[in-house]
DNA sequence: AACGAAACCTGCGCGC
DNA sequence: TGCGCGCAGGTTTCGT
């Protein structure tokens, strides 16, 4: 569920909570979220102060003394700021700072991922090596070269964070929406200016998205407590059988490359 | 190389 | 009430 505007709201609450925070000790609960020795990773990040929180794409990226250590929440990760309360059945990670403070990291389904890397190297290293730029720093040629040959769906393009970043399955829905193009066409099948016509509506949805704090669909509590309020702009995600805001035809729902899909069949072709 | 499918997990809502 | 099943979804890994 976290895409970019989710992550850049959490993002911001964290840094707004724990900048300048020095970490004390860490536990780990779920060992198989580091890609490193359980030890090393606690030894490694003990005594280092977070100075800055960054984000790339869907990822957040802790800023320390040495190390980055850069985070994806996948589709259920959350934080929560707490003093010495007993840990919850979902808490994976918890960091103790010197204040006494303690983040947790929350994670139902244990998909998140957690890895530290020294500060000259995370940008050349996994998982950010290969990602691609997000929508309002890519180049409309650049991203036109990499779809134009692909015999894949659009949306399932849109999907891959090497061709573009921040999208996941809510905002590309909405994105097609606002570009009236169908998640069917193919990558190659799609002119320049269409191309820019995603980028351009990728955009504007994930500027609107931020600034409404994202979009919080499940009813249980969100990273930190914030709700965001995006889920009211939607215009076709989790709409189907309601009409369309443009044309008033039903929004249907489909399946596209396993992905719950909505579209208006009759403004997106 | 490029694509598809399964795997990683758990909770929820459904039909029976 | 309880059970099994499909579904949800971001990304990696494995298979074709």
């Amino acid at each position: 569920m976290p895409e970019l505007p989710e992550v850049e709201t959490v993002r911001r609450t964290l840094k707004a909570h724990i900048l300048n925070e020095t970490i004390t000790s860490v536990e780990l609960f779920y060992p198989k979220m580091i890609h490193m020795n359980e030890d090393q990773f606690k030894e490694k990040l003990k005594g280092q102060t977070v100075h800055d929180i960054k984000r790339m794409g869907k990822y957040l990226i802790f800023v320390l003394d040495e190390d980055a250590l850069i985070i994806h929440l996948r589709m259920e990760g959350k934080f929560f700021i707490k003093e010495n309360e007993e840990k919850d059945k979902h808490e994976h990670v918890i960091m103790t700072f010197k204040s006494g403070r303690t983040l947790r990291y929350h994670d139902v389904r244990k998909f998140g991922t957690f890895d530290l890397l020294p500060l000259d190297q995370y940008m050349d290293k996994a998982p950010l090596n290969k990602l691609a730029r997000e929508p309002k720093d890519l180049d409309l040629h650049t991203f036109y070269d990499k779809i134009k040959h692909k015999n894949l769906e659009i949306k399932p393009c849109l999907l891959d964070q090497t061709i573009i970043s921040g999208l996941g399955n809510i905002y590309v829905d909405e994105t097609l929406f606002h570009a009236r193009i169908h998640p069917l066409r193919k990558g190659k099948d799609i002119q320049i200016e269409e191309a820019k016509r995603i980028l351009d509506a990728a955009e504007k949805v994930l500027d609107e998205a931020v600034l409404l704090g994202g979009t919080t669909i499940r009813s249980y509590t969100s990273s930190l407590g914030v709700h965001g309020r995006f889920q009211l702009k939607l215009q076709v995600h989790m709409k189907k059988d309601e009409p369309c805001p443009i044309c008033q035809t039903k929004i249907i729902k489909m399946k596209v490359k396993g992905r719950g899909t909505y579209v208006c069949p009759n403004c997106q072709d």
